[in-house]
DNA sequence: GTCTATAGGCGGATAGAC
DNA sequence: GTCTATCCGCCTATAGAC
């Protein structure tokens, strides 16, 4: 593989799991086999560097899902896609997880309005007309945040399901996961 | 105020906004109109420092949260007020959500753990009554982890919202936004 | 208990040889 | 493009005066 690419998989790896500050270049430069030097060869500065493993993670994260969209069967059906789907994806891939929630703990408007437009808003456009036609009177915008925070939260309580009440075995299994989300917020959908 | 409490509060609020690795202990003593050697009269090091932060930020959280288990009102009532003060808990005190979803990054067992004891445990047990007499066969640990992430998540998005699509001025509303949880979470309690 | 001074190490980044 | 050598600043933490 191309060192390009070979820092950028090393160093989202790094950043995701620690966190900006808590990566050095030396870092970064260990866990590429290079020296802290040649990573200047291909990056401005540490945050440029940083900024295209963003890219780099967050870059053609839709395909499964454009899939499901795409797809011949019922709205309900999509639903319980979408939340599969991204479940799935957020369980595979922890490093695309945890910079997400990484940008969003940073609480800066121009980097959480790249988040927006990058990574969540082409869901969000289908995942609206979705609902839309599931129930036209709901709050698309509450119930669509309310997926995402579901399947972001579910996933990364995972290690601490243990110390909580109750707490079984079922609960790290994401096909259980995604039907008990895809339950909750279906009948939110159904006239009552 | 007594010097040590007052550098807590400060270091606290720098914790919670930029992180451990991003504050340096000469920020904190700025931030507690002292130098930085004095903070080694209170504290043995950086790392003590910011658990103590933690215990002071988590201590009595459950003081308003008890008075609503305490309550002679109905289960489903008693449900509403847990989710209503829970999130208008998270929307006062800034610090203490970040610093709950900055643990829950680390990723680290003992600190998810004392999170999970400290912070969770007493709430979910609490909760835990509640939602056994409302529905004794919901899958009560999904029920309150699900409680945990909406009221968590759709604090932090509020800055984010703008940027996805019908996101309206209601969704910074934490009344609305308490109801909306609420319903969503009750419905699933129900016989359907 | 707070300060000044400072040790000692690690950080990002650059110069220049190969 | 990668390296060695190095600059220089900031970091945590300590020593010791007041």
């Amino acid at each position: 593989m191309e060192t390009y690419n070979r820092i950028l998989e090393s160093a989202a790896e790094l950043f995701a799991n620690q966190g900006f500050e808590a990566v050095s270049m030396r870092d970064i430069a260990k866990a590429s086999h290079l020296k802290a030097p040649s990573l200047y060869n291909h990056f401005r500065d540490k945050n440029a560097l940083y900024q295209s493993c963003l890219k780099f993670v967050f870059r053609q994260h839709n395909a499964q899902l454009q899939a499901v969209f795409d797809s011949q069967v019922s709205y309900e059906t999509q639903l319980r896609g979408v939340i599969q789907v991204s479940l799935k994806r957020m369980a595979d891939d922890q490093n695309f997880r945890l910079l997400i929630q990484r940008e969003l703990l940073q609480n800066d408007q121009q980097r959480l309005k790249f988040l927006a437009q990058e990574v969540m808003a082409d869901t969000c456009d289908q995942l609206e007309k979705i609902l839309k036609h599931l129930s036209p009177e709901a709050d698309h915008h509450f119930i669509i945040t309310s997926i995402m925070s579901l399947v972001l939260f579910h996933i990364q309580i995972a290690p601490m399901r243990e110390f909580l009440p109750s707490g079984t075995s079922q609960h790290l299994d994401i096909h259980y996961l995604s039907d008990q989300i895809f339950q909750l917020i279906y009948q939110t959908l159904l006239p009552s």
